[in-house]
DNA sequence: TCAATTAGTCAAAGAAACATGACTGCTCAA
DNA sequence: TTGAGCAGTCATGTTTCTTTGACTAATTGA
Protein backbone atom coordinates (compact mmCIF):
# COMPACT_ATOMS: atom_id res chain seq x y z
CA UNK A 1 0.00 0.00 0.00
CA UNK A 2 1.01 3.19 -0.92
CA UNK A 3 0.98 6.52 1.32
CA UNK A 4 0.74 10.35 -0.35
CA UNK A 5 2.65 13.30 2.02
CA UNK A 6 0.04 13.88 4.16
CA UNK A 7 -0.29 9.63 5.82
CA UNK A 8 -3.21 9.46 3.79
CA UNK A 9 -3.97 6.33 1.58
CA UNK A 10 -3.26 6.46 -2.46
CA UNK A 11 -5.64 3.97 -3.82
CA UNK A 12 -5.10 5.46 -7.51
CA UNK A 13 -1.83 6.42 -8.79
CA UNK A 14 1.24 8.25 -7.46
CA UNK A 15 0.25 11.33 -9.43
CA UNK A 16 2.90 13.53 -7.01
CA UNK A 17 5.72 11.04 -7.66
CA UNK A 18 5.18 11.27 -11.53
CA UNK A 19 8.31 13.12 -13.13
CA UNK A 20 7.98 16.20 -12.96
CA UNK A 21 7.16 18.62 -16.38
CA UNK A 22 7.50 21.66 -14.68
CA UNK A 23 10.98 22.16 -14.26
CA UNK A 24 12.77 24.60 -12.39
CA UNK A 25 13.05 27.72 -14.58
CA UNK A 26 16.03 29.17 -13.17
CA UNK A 27 18.10 26.51 -13.72
CA UNK A 28 19.59 27.52 -17.25
CA UNK A 29 20.94 30.94 -15.80
CA UNK A 30 22.03 29.34 -12.81
CA UNK A 31 24.19 26.84 -15.02
CA UNK A 32 25.73 29.56 -17.09
CA UNK A 33 26.97 31.64 -14.46
CA UNK A 34 28.29 28.70 -12.24
CA UNK A 35 30.88 26.78 -12.53
CA UNK A 36 34.66 27.50 -11.10
CA UNK A 37 35.02 30.57 -13.00
CA UNK A 38 32.07 32.34 -14.33
CA UNK A 39 31.45 33.76 -11.13
CA UNK A 40 34.71 35.70 -10.63
CA UNK A 41 34.67 36.53 -14.62
CA UNK A 42 31.34 38.11 -14.67
CA UNK A 43 32.31 40.18 -11.19
CA UNK A 44 35.66 41.32 -13.03
CA UNK A 45 33.87 42.02 -15.94
CA UNK A 46 31.17 44.37 -14.01
CA UNK A 47 34.23 46.43 -13.08
CA UNK A 48 35.42 46.78 -16.57
CA UNK A 49 36.22 45.33 -19.86
CA UNK A 50 38.23 41.97 -20.00
CA UNK A 51 41.41 40.66 -22.08
CA UNK A 52 42.51 37.09 -21.89
CA UNK A 53 45.86 36.80 -20.49
CA UNK A 54 45.75 39.32 -18.21
CA UNK A 55 41.97 37.55 -16.62
CA UNK A 56 44.12 34.78 -16.84
CA UNK A 57 46.93 36.31 -14.33
CA UNK A 58 44.13 38.08 -12.39
CA UNK A 59 42.25 34.09 -11.93
CA UNK A 60 45.43 32.33 -9.97
CA UNK A 61 45.02 28.64 -10.90
CA UNK A 62 42.91 28.91 -13.58
CA UNK A 63 43.88 27.96 -17.07
CA UNK A 64 43.53 29.14 -20.19
CA UNK A 65 41.82 25.83 -21.19
CA UNK A 66 38.84 26.54 -19.05
CA UNK A 67 38.68 30.12 -19.42
CA UNK A 68 38.59 30.54 -22.92
CA UNK A 69 35.92 27.73 -22.73
CA UNK A 70 33.85 30.08 -20.24
CA UNK A 71 34.46 33.20 -22.21
CA UNK A 72 33.01 31.11 -25.31
CA UNK A 73 30.12 30.17 -23.30
CA UNK A 74 29.02 33.84 -22.18
CA UNK A 75 29.56 35.01 -25.50
CA UNK A 76 27.58 32.78 -27.16
CA UNK A 77 24.62 33.40 -24.18
CA UNK A 78 25.30 36.65 -25.19
CA UNK A 79 26.34 37.75 -21.54
CA UNK A 80 29.57 39.24 -23.00
CA UNK A 81 30.45 40.47 -26.47
CA UNK A 82 34.14 39.94 -27.87
CA UNK A 83 35.47 42.81 -30.46
CA UNK A 84 38.97 43.37 -31.91
CA UNK A 85 40.55 46.71 -31.02
CA UNK A 86 41.83 47.75 -34.12
CA UNK A 87 44.13 49.92 -32.12
CA UNK A 88 48.06 49.96 -31.28
CA UNK A 89 48.76 47.23 -30.00
CA UNK A 90 45.85 45.19 -31.82
CA UNK A 91 43.81 42.85 -29.13
CA UNK A 92 40.60 41.39 -28.22
CA UNK A 93 37.89 43.20 -25.45
CA UNK A 94 35.17 40.88 -23.71
CA UNK A 95 32.66 43.64 -22.60
CA UNK A 96 29.25 43.00 -20.83
CA UNK A 97 26.10 43.39 -23.35
CA UNK A 98 22.68 44.76 -21.58
CA UNK A 99 21.65 41.24 -20.88
CA UNK A 100 24.69 41.03 -18.88
CA UNK A 101 24.35 44.01 -16.91
CA UNK A 102 20.45 42.15 -16.30
CA UNK A 103 22.64 39.09 -15.20
CA UNK A 104 24.77 40.65 -12.86
CA UNK A 105 21.80 41.91 -10.98
CA UNK A 106 21.56 38.33 -9.81
CA UNK A 107 24.78 38.21 -8.31
CA UNK A 108 23.88 41.80 -6.44
CA UNK A 109 20.72 40.15 -4.94
CA UNK A 110 22.24 36.57 -3.49
CA UNK A 111 25.04 38.62 -1.84
CA UNK A 112 22.42 40.70 -0.33
CA UNK A 113 20.72 37.50 0.82
CA UNK A 114 23.97 35.97 1.43
CA UNK A 115 25.26 39.21 4.32
CA UNK A 116 21.84 38.84 6.36
CA UNK A 117 22.60 35.65 6.92
CA UNK B 1 57.79 46.42 -22.97
CA UNK B 2 54.25 45.94 -21.35
CA UNK B 3 51.28 47.66 -22.33
CA UNK B 4 48.32 48.50 -20.38
CA UNK B 5 44.27 47.63 -21.21
CA UNK B 6 44.55 50.98 -22.81
CA UNK B 7 47.24 50.58 -25.04
CA UNK B 8 50.16 52.82 -22.77
CA UNK B 9 52.90 51.95 -21.83
CA UNK B 10 53.33 50.52 -18.29
CA UNK B 11 56.53 51.49 -17.02
CA UNK B 12 56.10 50.67 -13.33
CA UNK B 13 54.10 47.56 -12.62
CA UNK B 14 51.21 45.31 -13.82
CA UNK B 15 49.61 46.46 -10.84
CA UNK B 16 45.94 45.78 -12.61
CA UNK B 17 47.09 42.09 -13.23
CA UNK B 18 47.68 41.16 -9.51
CA UNK B 19 45.95 37.88 -8.11
CA UNK B 20 42.71 40.16 -6.81
CA UNK B 21 41.63 39.66 -3.26
CA UNK B 22 38.25 41.24 -3.91
CA UNK B 23 36.33 38.24 -4.61
CA UNK B 24 33.21 38.09 -6.23
CA UNK B 25 30.51 38.40 -2.90
CA UNK B 26 27.70 35.96 -4.82
CA UNK B 27 29.76 32.67 -5.12
CA UNK B 28 29.40 31.07 -1.79
CA UNK B 29 25.40 31.17 -2.70
CA UNK B 30 25.89 30.14 -6.42
CA UNK B 31 27.67 27.55 -5.38
CA UNK B 32 25.36 26.68 -2.70
CA UNK B 33 22.45 26.76 -5.01
CA UNK B 34 24.01 24.91 -8.23
CA UNK B 35 24.63 21.67 -9.04
CA UNK B 36 22.71 18.91 -10.68
CA UNK B 37 20.10 18.84 -8.80
CA UNK B 38 19.84 21.49 -6.25
CA UNK B 39 17.90 23.90 -8.15
CA UNK B 40 14.93 21.51 -8.90
CA UNK B 41 15.07 20.57 -5.49
CA UNK B 42 14.66 24.36 -4.42
CA UNK B 43 12.12 24.57 -6.99
CA UNK B 44 10.22 21.80 -5.31
CA UNK B 45 10.44 22.75 -2.16
CA UNK B 46 9.18 26.46 -2.94
CA UNK B 47 5.78 23.93 -4.01
CA UNK B 48 6.03 22.57 -0.77
CA UNK B 49 7.24 19.88 2.14
CA UNK B 50 9.90 17.42 0.66
CA UNK B 51 10.37 13.70 1.43
CA UNK B 52 13.15 11.99 0.28
CA UNK B 53 11.48 9.13 -1.00
CA UNK B 54 9.12 11.10 -3.07
CA UNK B 55 11.70 13.38 -4.37
CA UNK B 56 14.21 11.03 -5.19
CA UNK B 57 10.91 9.88 -7.41
CA UNK B 58 10.36 13.14 -8.76
CA UNK B 59 13.95 13.55 -10.21
CA UNK B 60 14.24 10.71 -12.88
CA UNK B 61 18.06 10.19 -12.96
CA UNK B 62 18.90 11.05 -9.88
CA UNK B 63 20.33 8.94 -7.19
CA UNK B 64 20.51 8.39 -3.37
CA UNK B 65 23.40 9.66 -2.73
CA UNK B 66 23.32 13.07 -4.47
CA UNK B 67 20.06 13.80 -3.35
CA UNK B 68 20.74 12.61 0.41
CA UNK B 69 24.07 15.16 -0.22
CA UNK B 70 22.69 17.61 -1.52
CA UNK B 71 19.62 18.00 0.88
CA UNK B 72 22.40 17.95 3.84
CA UNK B 73 24.19 20.69 2.44
CA UNK B 74 20.78 22.68 2.13
CA UNK B 75 19.87 21.65 6.05
CA UNK B 76 23.38 22.87 6.94
CA UNK B 77 23.47 26.44 5.17
CA UNK B 78 20.26 26.71 7.02
CA UNK B 79 17.79 26.63 3.82
CA UNK B 80 16.22 23.89 4.45
CA UNK B 81 14.83 22.19 8.36
CA UNK B 82 14.43 18.72 8.88
CA UNK B 83 12.07 17.51 10.94
CA UNK B 84 10.77 14.26 12.15
CA UNK B 85 6.99 14.01 12.16
CA UNK B 86 5.53 11.92 14.60
CA UNK B 87 2.34 10.92 12.75
CA UNK B 88 1.50 7.69 11.21
CA UNK B 89 3.58 6.64 9.84
CA UNK B 90 6.20 8.15 10.90
CA UNK B 91 8.35 10.32 8.46
CA UNK B 92 10.72 12.90 8.14
CA UNK B 93 9.96 16.46 6.44
CA UNK B 94 12.43 18.99 4.59
CA UNK B 95 10.89 22.87 4.38
CA UNK B 96 12.04 25.72 3.90
CA UNK B 97 13.32 28.46 6.01
CA UNK B 98 12.81 32.03 5.80
CA UNK B 99 16.10 32.18 4.71
CA UNK B 100 15.64 29.30 2.18
CA UNK B 101 12.44 31.28 1.23
CA UNK B 102 14.57 34.87 0.83
CA UNK B 103 17.52 32.55 -1.20
CA UNK B 104 14.16 31.82 -3.61
CA UNK B 105 14.17 35.15 -5.02
CA UNK B 106 17.39 34.77 -6.59
CA UNK B 107 15.37 31.98 -8.39
CA UNK B 108 12.71 34.43 -9.53
CA UNK B 109 14.86 37.04 -10.39
CA UNK B 110 16.61 34.42 -12.31
CA UNK B 111 13.50 33.34 -14.45
CA UNK B 112 12.64 36.67 -15.04
CA UNK B 113 16.13 37.93 -16.21
CA UNK B 114 16.23 34.69 -19.06
CA UNK B 115 12.59 35.00 -20.47
CA UNK B 116 13.05 38.54 -22.24
CA UNK B 117 16.26 37.24 -23.46
C1' DT C 1 5.07 -13.34 9.99
C1' DC C 2 6.04 -11.33 5.52
C1' DA C 3 6.59 -7.94 2.18
C1' DA C 4 6.74 -3.14 1.33
C1' DT C 5 7.93 1.57 2.46
C1' DT C 6 10.87 5.15 4.48
C1' DA C 7 15.36 7.13 5.00
C1' DG C 8 19.26 6.64 4.54
C1' DT C 9 24.95 4.84 4.19
C1' DC C 10 28.96 2.86 1.83
C1' DA C 11 32.30 1.14 -1.77
C1' DA C 12 33.17 1.02 -6.43
C1' DA C 13 32.74 2.46 -11.18
C1' DG C 14 31.82 5.91 -14.67
C1' DA C 15 31.34 10.55 -16.37
C1' DA C 16 32.28 15.34 -16.34
C1' DA C 17 35.11 19.24 -15.16
C1' DC C 18 39.46 21.10 -14.81
C1' DA C 19 44.70 21.65 -15.09
C1' DT C 20 49.23 20.93 -17.43
C1' DG C 21 52.23 21.51 -20.96
C1' DA C 22 53.22 21.70 -25.80
C1' DC C 23 52.18 24.03 -29.78
C1' DT C 24 50.31 27.71 -33.31
C1' DG C 25 50.14 32.13 -35.59
C1' DC C 26 49.91 36.91 -35.19
C1' DT C 27 51.75 41.61 -33.68
C1' DC C 28 55.11 44.68 -32.15
C1' DA C 29 59.22 47.07 -30.27
C1' DA C 30 64.19 46.81 -30.01
C1' DT D 1 65.41 39.22 -36.90
C1' DT D 2 64.82 38.08 -32.50
C1' DG D 3 62.29 37.94 -28.45
C1' DA D 4 58.24 38.87 -25.96
C1' DG D 5 53.36 39.33 -25.55
C1' DC D 6 48.60 38.19 -27.11
C1' DA D 7 44.94 34.87 -27.88
C1' DG D 8 44.11 30.99 -28.23
C1' DT D 9 43.83 25.15 -29.47
C1' DC D 10 44.81 20.32 -28.51
C1' DA D 11 46.03 15.86 -26.18
C1' DT D 12 46.66 13.97 -21.91
C1' DG D 13 46.22 13.32 -17.00
C1' DT D 14 44.11 14.27 -12.65
C1' DT D 15 40.52 15.48 -9.69
C1' DT D 16 35.90 15.93 -8.59
C1' DC D 17 31.06 14.76 -9.23
C1' DT D 18 27.55 11.50 -9.88
C1' DT D 19 25.45 6.96 -10.45
C1' DT D 20 25.01 2.03 -9.37
C1' DG D 21 24.02 -1.50 -6.46
C1' DA D 22 24.34 -3.70 -2.05
C1' DC D 23 23.26 -3.09 2.55
C1' DT D 24 21.05 -1.36 7.20
C1' DA D 25 17.37 -0.53 10.32
C1' DA D 26 13.01 0.97 11.69
C1' DT D 27 7.83 1.17 10.68
C1' DT D 28 3.61 -0.54 8.99
C1' DG D 29 -0.30 -3.06 6.81
C1' DA D 30 -2.07 -7.44 5.34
Amino acid sequence: MVYNECGQKEVTTLHHDLPNYMDCPAEPILKLISGKWKPQILYLASKGTLRFNSLLRQLPGSSKQSVSAALRELEEAQILVKRIVQEKPLHIEYTLTEKGHSTLLIFRLASSVSKHD
